[in-house]
RNA sequence: GGCUCGGUGGUCAAGAGGUUAAGACACUGCCCUUUCACGGCGGUAACACGGGUUCGAUUCCCGUCCGAGUCACCA
């Protein structure tokens, strides 16, 4: 890194509207990752400027969100820096100073207009408001004022030319300066807007790179005139490729509530795993250079280049991020996912590494467990007819005999180890000249009620022990023989 | 509608002025097998269209079409 140049800053400023979805989490990483990979700082601002959409204890929710995906800041809220404090809504009489230096620079005038007058003011295009007190003479203004109308403060765009920037992503765009509306910065309750705050922190807070979805791309040239008018330097901006959802009509936007309805609290309820979503929405809009899909986020970290970022939208594919999870959940030892599916056991009087162990290959999201393993707690009523597979050719009339003699000789076994009982069901298949799946499955259906469990014969039968297994098999053989077991 | 951006299989996504146009997910065939998975080996499937530039364009340029974003006292 060149010794001159100043230190990477990126931020995360999300406002608390009660959850992060995916596309602003995929920004916080990306954001993250500019700045890490090269020893910069990442921040964490709370946009909370909009009185009407507060949602209590939302700021909570982005710290948990945070921690779990184990994007940690250098400075926020809850880690004081240099630049705070870190939650507009306590900047107030900053955005204020700062509204009033605009007014007398001549960048941004006082508006009186109501709401409702504007609206009616628009014509059919919406080309929004018509500047009616851009050029209030200064006795009105006052005049206004001390009669204590509302009123707002609004930013003075040029109105002929073009503004133009490079985004490290889009390069070059140019807006004429003629679409550019005369924006609020100050809102009439005092607070102010995004488009005023935003700039105002970036660059009090000496960010470097704004990273951002490209939603704001066409609003960018608003942010650097303000810029201008303050003489700012302007940082380098990084705008994203935005995620997509797809809707249920077939339709491609956005990512929202309503278009594929993604929450990353929402994952983790799914049972996706935090460093998997990680994982997987840093391949939305970017790739490394080789084919590698699997990276942690240290690795992503030395991996990641902004050069490789695409332009083109992506649309969010739960199918690969379950096929994710399942490579991480498989790529685990039993001991450790054993922990992890801790919450999903009704009780422990089975054990959970050998549960673990089946479940480690079947497994995408760690909601489908309990519905995986209930026959384990509880075996399902089932009917005789499961009995019959034309493949291992069972029947009622020999399934009969295989499960006496099974349970003969299972009743055997002093060690119940899957081993010893995977061996002994071949020397039954032997013994009654059958296929081994002949017997697997009778024993099978008898101790899980089940035609499609996770783990074969033996593996359950060794989970679930020699007593219980036994039991089972002898209750199945009562069904058999017409007895009401 | 104006403005801005985008367009490689169904999805993610490499790629380059000349390639048999990678890889992954999904789908699918076979093998393995203790059901289902896992694993192994295969298969189907793409450069939106039309003009240029060029010996040669999917790649560069222009137009068309399609898609998305934006046009709030939301961020």
């Amino acid at each position: 890194m060149n010794l001159n140049m100043k230190k990477i800053r990126t931020r995360f400023a999300p406002s608390p509207t009660g959850f992060i979805h995916i596309g602003n989490l995929r920004s916080a990483l990306y954001a993250y990752l500019i700045a890490k990979s090269q020893g910069g700082d990442f921040i964490l601002r709370i946009e909370d400027t909009d009185q009407m959409r507060l949602v209590p204890n939302a700021e909570k929710i982005i710290y948990d969100v945070l921690k779990l995906a184990n994007l940690r800041y250098d400075e926020g809220p809850d880690k004081p820096g240099e630049y705070g404090p870190y939650v507009q809504s306590q900047r107030k009489e900053i955005y204020h100073d700062k509204a009033f230096e605009l007014i007398r620079n001549g960048g941004a005038y006082f508006c009186f207009c109501q709401k409702s007058d504007i609206a009616e003011s628009k014509d059919k295009l919406h080309r929004g408001y018509d500047r009616k007190c851009r050029n209030l003479d200064e006795n009105q203004v006052k005049k206004n004022l001390e009669s204590g109308m509302k009123f707002v403060i609004r930013q003075k765009m040029p109105l002929e030319g073009k503004t133009s920037f490079t985004d490290t992503v889009f390069e070059q765009i140019t807006i004429d300066n003629s679409e550019l509306e005369d924006g609020i910065l100050l809102k009439s309750d005092g607070m102010p807007t995004y488009n005023f705050a935003n700039v105002i922190d970036d660059h009090m807070m000496h960010i470097t790179h704004v990273v951002r979805g490209c939603e704001y791309l066409t609003s960018t040239p608003k942010y650097n005139l303000l810029y201008k008018a303050f003489g700012w330097e302007i940082p380098e901006y990084v705008h994203l490729p935005l995620i997509m959802g797809k809707n249920s009509d077939g339709s491609v936007t956005k990512l929202s509530k309503r278009a594929g309805s993604v929450g990353f609290e929402e994952l983790i309820q799914d049972g996706f795993l935090p460093e998997v979503i990680v994982n997987y929405i840093a391949f939305l809009g970017w790739c490394p250079k080789t084919n590698r899909e699997i990276f942690t986020l240290s690795e992503l970290t030395k991996e990641f280049s902004t050069q490789r970022i695409r332009k083109s939208p992506a649309i969010f594919d739960y199918l690969k991020l379950a096929w994710l999870n399942n490579e991480y959940i498989k790529n685990k030892t039993p001991k450790e996912f054993a922990e992890i599916i801790k919450v999903y056991l009704k009780n422990n009087l089975f054990d959970a590494v050998k549960i673990a162990k089946i479940l480690q290959s079947r497994v995408s999201k760690l909601s489908e467990i309990p519905e995986l393993i209930d026959f384990i707690y509880e075996i399902p009523k089932f009917s005789k007819e499961l009995f019959i597979n034309k493949k291992s050719k069972t029947n009622f009339e020999n399934a009969l005999v295989i499960l006496e003699n099974a349970l003969e000789s299972l009743k055997e076994i002093q060690s119940w180890t899957n081993d010893k009982i995977y061996n002994t069901i071949l020397q039954v298949a032997e013994k009654l000249n059958l296929k081994n799946s002949a017997i697997m499955w009778c024993i099978r259906i008898s101790v899980s009620g089940k035609t499609v469990t996770p783990g074969g014969a033996s593996e359950i039968l060794d989970i679930l022990g020699k007593i219980e297994s036994i039991n089972r098999i002898e209750n199945a053989l009562n069904m058999l023989k017409g007895i009401k077991g």
